[in-house]
RNA sequence: GGCGCGUUGGUGUAAUUGGUUAACACGCCGCCCUCUCAAGGCGGAGAGUACGGGUUCGAUCCCCGUACGCGCUACCA
């Protein structure tokens, strides 16, 4: 038990989860299933002016719809809550506290506006912007004045000097940073509430995280953490930084380029199975030469380890994404298929009440979409009402279309049923009988019972529609 | 600007960790199937591993430099 593995997933809720998130959750919780740990799941609401109304309940629905179920975080408990930074406030600021007594951290009582005049200057000199570390000159009587006379404070980290930090990331290995580079960092702000890097350390600690599993743009700021373990005594958990997902000319995954919300992707008509399936494969694979691509979630916990995640950022490539949807699509089990396509038929304006019928319709069409929101477009032939236009009654008016029809019929009212098997042989011997074939014989035939030049494969059209009313289409041409 | 990280066909990834005709998938193109649009089957083009130097009998793989890309550089995470 004392070795147990313990990660966490620790968004600050945005309103949506960005599929870069996704991706970071989806290998905390492999790595976690993988070695039979804890995933956790923690709220970093730290920023105030950034709260988004009802944005935890979503991230949690969305985290719950795609499977990625935590051990520990709101809603289901554990033994190291709250799981909510906004709710650990005290305990952010006994530890605050603590820095300051052991001279790791100081308080500063510089405005917004003298840190950005700062930064100005800085900026003008060509030097490198950074707080000047300028009130560790302040004594002791001067802060002890200010705090008295209620001036807003933060307090920052003191960063040692002319030295080297140096940690090694499972992903990345051996990374150094000069300690000269390191921003004395606030890590508690004015308001009372702490940044992400004291939270974060913090929280990591009493929850008893052993591995941290989060994106690169993480990287930078591991110095900072590096200090405040130190300084505290604590033991540093091991690191693993996961490449950024771009788009397709290289730059962070964003917005203005397409969708980034997993839930833009679910209501689209990805199956979870799917999306979750490629994330894992952006940036992973399970090596050994392995060339299959489509994996059970239960395979990819067997086989995940963060030591074959890629350090390069991969670009999200919807092309492929549609493919492996489509070969979910293709393999799902017909019934619960169905169950998820009769929304989207609805949407499409589809009435799904006849459920045989529906379940006809979606494995007709299964082979053909790639995301469910096709579905409606794929399905609308088989509700259509035949209604031609003058070339196409022509066509079906026809001495030999009449002559196709009559047999096709005589031959139908035989079988006891269509099936997909049945109803090209029955063509084929019609062909035989009337010496119609090629175009002159399917034309008439689709045109009747689609009212459509195009279509998927008439066994599957008369399969669907069923007997009674192919049979019924038929007869109006006679 | 500074610092950090990265770089294998268009894209995602392989390559028994220094010895391969550099492999697979998506996409693209062609052929077959065929009443049509697809699907499916078969095949093809496409990288000499960013570039330049090393180390080595031998570098995709190790070292150095350059270029390019991305990230960070907030009292945001």
């Amino acid at each position: 038990m004392n070795n147990e593995v313990r990660v966490r997933f620790a968004p600050s809720p945005t309103g949506y989860l960005h599929l870069g998130s996704l991706r970071t959750a989806l290998f905390n919780y492999l790595f976690a299933r993988h070695h039979s740990g804890k995933f956790i799941l923690r709220i970093e609401d730290t920023d105030q002016s950034r709260k988004v109304e009802g944005a935890v309940e979503n991230l949690i629905n969305i985290l719950n719809e795609m499977g990625l179920n935590y051990n520990e975080g709101p809603g289901v408990g554990g033994e190291f809550g709250p799981y909510f930074q906004s709710e650990r406030l005290d305990i952010y600021k006994k530890y605050c506290d603590e820095l300051l007594a052991s001279g790791h951290a100081y308080y500063a009582f510089e405005t917004a506006e003298e840190l950005d005049e700062m930064r100005k200057v800085q900026q003008m000199q060509g030097k490198q912007t950074m707080y000047d570390r300028r009130a560790r000159v302040l004594t002791e009587n001067e802060v002890k004045e200010k705090l008295a006379s209620g001036i807003p404070y933060v307090i920052r980290l003191k960063v040692p000097m002319d030295t080297e930090i140096r940690f090694t990331d499972i992903i990345r290995g051996n990374v150094k940073i000069d300690t000269n580079l390191v921003d004395d960092q606030v890590l508690l702000k004015s308001d009372g509430f702490p940044t992400y890097h004291l939270a974060n350390v913090i929280d990591d600690h009493f929850m008893k995280i052993t591995h941290i599993i989060r994106g690169e743009e993480w990287l930078t700021s591991v110095p900072k953490h590096i200090i405040l373990y130190n300084a505290f005594g604590w033991e540093l958990p091991q690191m693993a930084h996961v490449p950024l997902i771009l788009n397709p000319d290289k730059s962070k995954l964003s917005k203005r380029q397409g969708d980034v919300a997993t839930e833009d992707y679910l209501k689209k008509g990805y199956l979870k199975e799917a999306l979750l399936n490629f994330m894992t494969l952006l940036g992973w694979n399970p090596g050994d030469g392995e060339e299959k691509e489509i994996f059970t979630k239960a395979e990819l916990i067997e086989k995940f380890t963060i030591e074959r995640v890629n350090s390069a950022g991969a670009v999200f490539n919807v092309e492929k994404l549609n493919w492996m949807n489509g070969e979910y699509i293709k393999n799902y089990d017909i019934d619960a298929l169905t169950e998820l396509v009769i929304p989207y038929l609805n949407a499409g304006g589809i009435d799904t009440s006849d459920l045989v019928k529906t379940k006809r319709v979606v494995s007709a069409i299964k082979n053909y979409i790639s995301k469910l929101d096709e579905a409606a477009e794929q399905a609308k032939v088989y509700y259509n009402e035949v209604i031609l236009n003058a070339e196409q009654n022509a066509i079906v008016n026809s001495e030999t279309s009449k002559q196709v029809f009559a047999l096709l019929l005589s031959k139908i009212e035989q079988l006891l049923e269509i099936s997909t098997d049945n109803f090209k042989p029955t063509l084929s011997e019609v062909q035989k009988e009337s010496g119609v074939k090629g175009k002159n014989l399917f034309m008439p035939v689709r045109l009747a019972l689609t009212g459509e030049e195009h279509g998927p494969e008439l066994g599957l059209i008369a399969y669907v529609l069923g007997k009674d009313e192919v049979l019924k289409r038929l007869k109006v041409f006679l």
